[in-house]
DNA sequence: CATGAATGAGGCTTCATTCAT
DNA sequence: CATGAATGAAGCCTCATTCAT
C-alpha cells in the first residue's frame, strides 16, 4: 500500500520549523525547513499543504505542548496554591528547557497567518491552565473579573519572567519565586 | 551623512510604515510603505538606508512616543499611587488612540532586525517610566528585585490589559482599573 | 512491454485526461487526471510511459473516433452528395455531442508534444473519409489540387462551422446546412 | 524624471515572446523570453504584471498586426473581387513572411488565459476585414448568414491555406490561387 | 535630491517521474 | 502490478536595493 507517510518525517519537519523559525524568525524559508528537517524541497509540501498551514500546526502544537508541560504531575488534591506553584514552576521549566519552542511560540503570537481557529485550539489546550486558575481567584481580588482577562494576565507574566530567567539565568530560581509571589498576590 | 531636506517627507515614511506594518505585518514592502507615504521607491532609501534601518527607528520612535505619552501631565508631586495610575491611564490611553503604533509596536518587539542598541534605546526612552515605578516598589514586596524585571512586569501587563480592552471594548474602563488594582497589588 | 492487466482502466485513464483537459488544458497534471480516473498517481505511468505519451496516444485516438463517427453508417452506395451530406452531419454531431473531446482535440491540434508518427497515424485514421472527398471532387474545380489541401480544408471548415453552431446553438441547424453547401460550392 | 518605461525594451520582450513561443509553446518560462529579450527577469514584470497579461497582449497585438497587414494597401474602388484576392495575397503573405507570429498566434488562439476582452479587441481589429467580406457576400449565397460565420470561415481557409503552403512550398503560388478560387466559389 | 525603472536573488509551490512498500 | 510518498528541478512572481535620468 505505498509508503506510507511517515509520522517520523512529519515530527521532524515540525522540529525543525522550531529551530529554523527561532533561529530566522517567521522569514524563515521552507527549503530551510525542510533542508534542516533531511527531507526534499517538494516533500514538506506533502505533509503541510502550506507554509501558513505549516506555521498553524506548529503553533497549536507549541501551545499544547506548553499547556501539556504545565500540568503534567500536578499532585490531583491538596493546597491550590501549592497546585499554582506547581503549573508555574513546569511552565517555566517548559520555556526554559526548550527555548527555541519558546521563541518560536512568541513569534507565531504575533503572526498574521496564524487562524481564528487556530488560536481557538490554543484556548482550549489551556482550558485545564484556566480551570486551575479558576479555583485560585473564585475568592480573590479578581473574582469578578472575565477569567480570559486572568488568563491573558497569567500569560503575560510568564513571559515577562521567562524573558527576565534568561537575561539573567544566576538568579532564575530566585525570579520564578519572585514572579509566582506577584502572581498569587494579583490572582488570589 | 547629510541630513536629507525634508524632515516632513522623513515623517511622511515613518507614519506610513506604521499604517502599512499595522496592516500587512513587517513583511510589507518598502515600496508599499513608500508609496503609502506618497513618496518615491527610491525616495525611502535616501532617508533610511535601509530596511532594518527604517525599523528601527520605527521601534525606538514608537516606544519613545509611548513612553512620552505615559507620563505626559504627570502631577509632579502627590500620592505615588496616583501618579501611578495616572502613568498606567495614558500609556493604555495612548494604545488604545493609537491601534496601528502600538500593533506596530507588538510586531517589532519580536523582530529579528531590532539591534540591541535599539533596544537599548527604547529602555533609556522608558526611564521615567522606570522611575516612577522604582517609587512604587521602594517599600513594597518587590523591593529587593532588579527593577528590569518590574519593568518587564509592568510591559506585560500593559500588553495583557490592552488586548482585553480591545477584545472586549463594552468594559474597557472596568478592565483598565482591574488591570491597576492587579499591579499594584503586584509591586506596592 | 507487457500489455498492463486492466484494458479498462487505461480506458479510464484516458478518458478522465479528455474532461481534465477539457477543463484545464494541456497543463493539467498527470496527477489530476489518475485521480479523475479513479488511478493512483504511479498507476498512470504503468500504462503511459509519460505524460507525452498519454497525450499522443489521445490524440490518436480522439482523431481516430471522430474519423469513424463521421463515416458510420455511410450508405454504401448512392449519391455523393448525399454520401457527404452524411459524413459532414455525423462529423458535427460528434463535435456537438461530445464537446470535451472535440476540445481536448483542439488543444492536441496545436500541441507540440504530438510526434509526426502521431500526426500520421491521424492521416491515416481520416483516409475513409479522404477517399470519400476525393470522389467529391473529381469532377469538380478543385480536382487539379492535392488530396491533402482539400482535406485540410474540410477540417478547416468543420472546425469553424462547429465553433459558430457552439457559439450561436439557437441556429445550430442551419448553419450546419449552410456550412455544408460552402463546402459543398468549393469542391464539387 | 527617473528613467522613463522603454518602449524599445516592451517591444523587445513582446518580439522575443513570439521567437520564445513560437519554439516552445505557451509553456515557455517568462525567464527564457526575458533572457531572449536582452532584459532581466524582474524587468519583464515592468512591461507586463502577468504572464497572461503578456500573453493577451501579445495576442491583441498580433491579430491587429495581421489585420493591417491583410488591408494595407488596398485599393480603395474596383472590383470587389480584386480587392478580396488582395487581402487574402497580403495575408498569406504576412503569414508566410513571419511564421513565428502565426505559429504564436495559433497557440495564443487556443490559450485559456486570452480573456473575452482580448478576444473581442481582436475582432475589433478585424472589423475592415470583416466589411470587406460584408460586401463579397452581399449578393452571394451566403447573403444570409451572419458575418460572423463568414469571418470564421475565412480565418479557417486562410489557416489551411497557410498549412499546405508551408507543408508544400513547391507549390505555394498555386495554392494561394486555389484557396483564393475556393474562397470566392464559397462566400460571393 | 527625487524618481521609478532595472536588477537578480530568492521564495513558495507545482509537477512529472521514480521507487519503497 | 498498485499505491502514493519522495524527489528536486523549474516556474512565476516579489522585493530590497541600485542607478540612470
Amino acid at each position: 500500500m505505498a509508503r506510507p507517510r511517515s509520522d517520523d518525517k512529519r515530527a521532524a519537519i515540525i522540529s525543525a520549523a522550531v529551530r529554523v523559525i527561532a533561529a530566522e524568525g517567521l522569514g524563515a524559508a521552507t527549503a530551510a525547513i525542510a533542508k534542516e528537517a533531511g527531507v526534499s524541497n517538494g516533500s514538506l509540501f506533502t505533509y503541510f499543504e502550506t507554509k501558513a498551514e505549516l506555521l498553524n500546526h506548529l503553533y497549536v502544537e507549541l501551545k499544547t505542548e506548553m499547556a501539556a508541560a504545565a500540568m503534567v504531575g500536578l499532585p490531583a488534591t491538596g493546597d491550590i496554591r501549592k497546585q499554582a506553584f506547581h503549573m508555574w514552576t513546569h511552565r517555566l521549566r517548559w520555556a526554559a528547557s526548550f527555548p527555541q519552542k519558546r521563541r518560536t511560540l512568541v513569534h507565531l503570537g504575533v503572526c498574521d497567518d496564524i487562524t481564528p481557529a487556530s488560536r481557538a485550539a490554543g484556548h482550549r489546550a489551556m482550558a485545564g491552565v484556566a480551570a486551575l486558575l479558576e479555583r485560585c481567584r473564585e475568592n480573590g481580588s479578581m473574582r469578578g473579573t472575565p477569567l480570559g482577562f486572568v488568563v491573558a494576565i497569567l500569560n503575560a507574566m510568564t513571559d515577562a519572567t521567562t524573558d527576565f530567567m534568561i537575561q539573567d539565568p544566576a538568579h532564575a530560581e530566585k525570579h520564578r519565586k519572585t514572579g509566582f509571589e506577584a502572581l498569587w498576590r494579583m490572582i488570589a
